[in-house]
DNA sequence: GCCAACGTTGGC
DNA sequence: GCCAACGTTGGC
């Protein structure tokens, strides 16, 4: 069954153009450094699960494209490099605590920016827009999918 | 830069 | 297992 994920990327690291781009318009998801989020790679995300490309920590925070989920999950390597912020020292090679997985671009929409899904009521209970939520990822209704791909590329 | 909210750590 | 201290996220 195909599930529905909204996933947070720094634009400043990987924005929707960045991704875009990229061979096959395909990223590792790589950072993710919160036990929820990776269990939701881990255990609920599927390939060809529907994604929510969302920027986040920068001037207009929100939905900016459409994604999939491409591969499975593997250890991030960035958990063993001594240069990378996402180096975790505590992380060991034959048990690595951090996993990715590829997240392939589909289309780059117009942005849909937070306080327009703050103003959208068939949006309000949307996990991300839960007072507190810091996830990096979150499920996504379908009904919140539909919705929100109607908004953003008709049909 | 501020700060609310939340996760993690570590002493006990 | 509790919980205070600390660190991080992320919007503003």
């Amino acid at each position: 069954m195909t599930q529905y994920w909204l996933m947070k990327s720094e634009p400043e690291e990987c924005s929707i153009d960045d991704a875009i781009n990229a061979p096959d318009a395909t990223v590792p998801w790589t950072g993710v450094r919160n036990y929820q989020a990776r269990n939701f790679m881990r255990d609920g995300m599927k390939v060809g699960d529907g994604v929510l490309f969302y920027h986040s920590s920068c001037p207009e925070p929100g939905i900016v494209g459409i994604a999939k989920v491409a591969s499975g999950t593997r250890p991030d390597p960035t958990q063993f490099d001594k240069k990378s912020p996402y180096f975790d020292p505590a992380s060991k090679r034959e048990e690595p605590r951090w996993l990715l997985l590829d997240v392939k671009a589909v289309k780059k929409t117009r942005l849909m920016g937070l306080p327009e899904l703050r103003d959208t009521p068939e949006l309000a209970d949307m996990v991300v827009l839960k007072r507190g939520n810091r996830l990096s990822i979150t499920p996504v209704s379908e009904a919140h999918w539909n919705f929100i791909k109607r908004k953003l590329v008709g049909g």
